[in-house]
DNA sequence: ATATTTGCAAAGCCTTTGCAGGGGA
DNA sequence: TCCCCTGCAAAGGCTTTGCAAATAT
């Protein structure tokens, strides 16, 4: 099986369409730029990437883009406590992340490192949970 | 037991100057609101309480005391998905937050409602874990 | 007397939005 | 042709900061 990393421009093209998301070129580039990289970009970070890339692409485009995608759930917006600014996942798959404190650097982890049993008291009604690991990472 | 929510503004007094932090009128006025409330207020919470308890209180103050107790660990700082403000808790004891998701209401969860064992991959040397469950609450 | 805190206003950072021009369906 | 998308610049929301006046030690 094919892993998104891997994903050519023609694909991601499919994919946006599958979505119901008009294909242009910057949408293609972007969501194919999310798709294949692992280090949960922000947007000054995809605006470099672009930059270095793209023939032209405003900021507003790459604001723009980004939220449309995360809108239709083909990639995943993300905070994080240490800083404001909007990350984004191409990583759909059962994961969480952890963050070092010292690099501010995001780590994925796989979902099952993670055992949980919850029980939310009367009223409740769960649809997501969400986790997040902070420590150091010793590369 | 004495429990937060029942802390006199002397014994506020008290806590900051315990924490190294001079115990201004303004200090003790904010530091006894937050720890005396279970709403996780916002600034702007805050501020518009002071409007209407405190004779005079700027927001930059409301600001820099909030981020000041924050630092010293007499209240903690949260940030949620659905929203860019600041939350502020005055609750230090284990427990998580639930997010409806529909009101954007936080409610405590105590933290034995949740068992979990992580095993993370070689490397990583957790501090702290975060945990936030989101959903909708039927009061 | 000296150091700290407050208040105000300005500025900062990140993000969204209005509108005009351009490109694709 | 028509509608959607892009780019630019302006504006918006939240927070921080510089500086002078006020306050505490």
């Amino acid at each position: 099986m094919k892993s998104r990393l891997n994903l050519t421009l023609r694909e991601v093209e499919a994919l946006l369409k599958e979505h119901g998301v008009q294909a242009s070129a910057q949408r293609i580039a972007v969501c194919h730029y999310v798709l294949t990289t692992n280090t949960h970009p922000t947007v000054d970070d995809v605006k470099a990437w672009a930059d270095e890339n793209f023939p032209k692409m405003s900021l507003a485009t790459v604001y723009n883009t980004l939220n449309l995608l995360a809108g239709v759930g083909v990639i995943k917006a993300l905070k994080f406590p240490h800083s404001d600014k909007a990350h984004f996942d191409g990583d759909l798959s059962n994961h969480f992340h952890f963050l070092d404190e010292d690099t501010g650097k995001i780590y994925d982890i796989p979902g099952e490192s993670l055992k949980y049993q919850l029980d939310l008291p009367e009223g409740f009604e769960l649809s997501e949970m969400e986790f997040l690991a902070k420590g150091k990472f010793q590369g």
